[in-house]
DNA sequence: GATCCACGGGAATACACGGATG
DNA sequence: CATCCGTGTATTCCCGTGGATC
C-alpha cells in the first residue's frame, strides 16, 4: 500500500465503519493496471502497436466508442505497460537526451483536454520525452515546435503519441491537433482516442487504422463492478445482485456504473452502515444524472473551475440564480476570484454542458428571469473525489 | 524584453415583461 | 388585437492587463 492510499484511508470520516476501504479502488476516474473485460480490444491494440517491438513506428490510428467504455483505460494501461517493459528490458535509454542511440519509439500520452493550444501540445510531448524541464512561460510556441522537430530530426528518434479525449466538449478537435503535429518531422505518429465515429472526421485526418470500442455487455460490467468492489470495499459490503442491478441500470456505461457504486458505498459508509442497503443503492443510482458528464472531465478542468464547482455543489438557497451563486462562491474564503469572474466561469461551465441552466418557472415581474443551475455530473462523487485529492491534502 | 495565459472588467446583445400605440 | 417600446435583468463577447517565467 502506498502513502497516498494510507493517507486517504486515514482521511475517511467516521472511523467505526469499515465499509469503504479505498475510495480510489472504486473511483470512476481511476484506471486499473489491468482493464477488465476488454480483451479483444486489447488484442487489436497490441496488433496495432506491434511494430514498436521491432523498433518501428505504427501509422496513425483512431480508437473510438461511446463514453464509459474503457477506451482511455485500455490505451493508458497499454502505454504505461509498454513503457515500463521497455525500461525494464534496459535496451534503450529512452529518456536520455544525451544518448542518441535510442531506437525504440517513445510512447507519450497526452490529454487533449489539457493540451488546449499548440503550445500546450508541444510542451506536453517534450515534457514526456525530455528529462530536462520544459518551460511553461516565457518561450514562444515556435521555439517549442523547433525543439520538438530538433528532437525528432535524427533518423532513429521516433514518438508515438496517444491523444486522449480528442474532440470531447472542452478538448481540442482532432483536426487541430493533427495539423499541429503535421508540421513536425514524420517520425511522429499518433493514436487518437475519441467518441465520434470516424465517418464524422474530415477525410484529411481520418487515420488508416481504426479500432472501435463497443459498449460493455451487462455481464462484463458486473465483472468490473465485482473486481472494483472487492478491491475497495469490505467483504460482503455489497451483494452480487446489487451489482447486477447497477450494471443493468448503467446500460453499458462503466463510468456511470462506478459512479453509482461509489455514491452508494459512500452513502452507506457515512450513515455508519456495514453494508450497502437498498436505499443506498437507490441513492447511488439517483446521484448520477443520465446522461452524465464524466468526472474525469470535471476533474481535468483548471483549478479555478473546480473550486467554483466544489462550492457550487454545496450551495442551497444562495444558489438560486447565477448571480447569487457567483456572489456566494466569490464570498467563500477558499475562492480567490471576483464575483464577476466567478459569474463568467459559471456561464462558461454552462456552455460546456457541465452545469445546466434551467429557465426559472416563476418570474417576479421586471427583467429577464434568472436561471437555476443543475450540475450534470455526480455531485456527491465529485465532492468526495475533490476533497481527497492530493492537492487538498497538502493544503490541509 | 518576450511569451503565454488567467483574470477582470465592461461593452454589447438577448430576453421577458408590462404598458403604450396604431 | 397585433406590434412596438422602454426598462430591467441575464447572458455573451471581447480585449487589456499583469503575473510568472525564460
Amino acid at each position: 500500500m502506498d502513502l497516498t492510499t494510507r493517507i486517504r484511508r486515514r482521511q475517511r470520516s467516521g472511523d467505526d465503519s469499515q465499509l469503504v476501504l479505498d475510495y480510489d479502488a472504486i473511483s470512476p476516474v481511476a484506471h486499473l493496471r489491468e482493464p477488465t473485460g476488454r480483451g479483444s480490444v486489447l488484442e487489436r491494440l497490441l496488433d496495432y502497436v506491434d511494430p514498436v517491438f521491432d523498433d518501428r513506428l505504427p501509422r496513425n490510428a483512431y480508437v473510438w466508442g461511446p463514453p464509459g467504455t474503457g477506451k482511455s483505460a485500455v490505451v493508458t494501461a497499454l502505454f504505461a505497460r509498454l513503457g515500463r517493459l521497455r525500461s525494464l528490458s534496459g535496451s534503450v535509454i529512452h529518456t536520455s537526451t544525451r544518448g542518441g542511440t535510442g531506437v525504440t519509439p517513445d510512447l507519450v500520452s497526452v490529454d487533449a483536454r489539457h493540451a488546449d493550444s499548440d503550445f500546450g501540445l508541444y510542451r506536453a510531448i517534450l515534457d514526456a520525452v525530455l528529462e530536462e524541464f520544459v518551460p511553461e512561460h516565457g518561450v514562444s510556441t515556435e521555439t517549442l515546435h523547433a525543439r520538438l522537430s530538433e528532437y525528432l530530426a535524427p533518423y532513429d528518434r521516433r514518438i508515438l503519441v496517444a491523444l486522449d479525449h480528442v474532440g470531447e466538449p472542452d478538448a481540442r478537435r482532432l483536426v487541430e491537433l493533427a495539423s499541429a503535429l503535421d508540421t513536425v518531422p514524420d517520425s511522429l505518429s499518433w493514436v487518437a482516442v475519441g467518441r465520434a465515429s470516424p465517418s464524422t472526421l474530415p477525410e484529411a485526418v481520418r487515420p488508416p487504422d481504426r479500432i472501435e470500442v463497443p459498449a460493455y455487455r451487462e455481464h462484463a460490467l458486473v465483472d468490473i463492478l465485482t473486481a472494483r468492489a472487492s478491491a475497495g470495499l469490505a467483504r460482503r459490503a455489497v451483494e452480487h445482485e446489487q451489482l447486477r442491478q447497477i450494471a443493468s441500470w448503467a446500460d453499458g456505461n462503466a463510468h456511470d456504473a462506478l459512479s453509482a457504486l461509489f455514491a452508494a458505498a459512500h452513502a452507506a459508509d457515512s450513515a455508519g452502515a456495514s453494508r450497502v442497503r437498498e436505499r443506498d443503492l437507490w441513492d447511488g443510482m439517483n446521484a448520477v444524472p443520465r446522461p452524465s458528464v464524466s468526472l474525469g472531465r470535471v476533474l481535468a478542468l483548471p483549478d479555478s473551475r473546480q473550486q467554483v464547482l466544489r462550492r457550487l455543489v454545496t450551495l442551497g438557497e444562495e444558489g438560486t440564480s447565477v448571480s447569487a451563486a457567483a456572489d456566494a462562491i466569490a464570498g467563500s474564503p477558499a475562492v480567490d476570484l471576483s464575483a464577476g469572474t466567478v459569474q463568467r466561469l459559471i456561464y462558461e461551465l454552462a456552455n460546456d454542458g457541465i452545469v445546466e441552466r434551467v429557465a426559472s418557472d416563476r418570474s417576479n415581474g421586471a427583467g429577464r428571469p434568472p436561471s437555476r443551475l443543475e450540475p450534470q455530473f455526480p455531485t456527491a462523487v465529485f465532492r468526495q473525489l475533490y476533497d481527497i485529492q492530493p492537492s487538498s491534502i497538502a493544503e490541509a
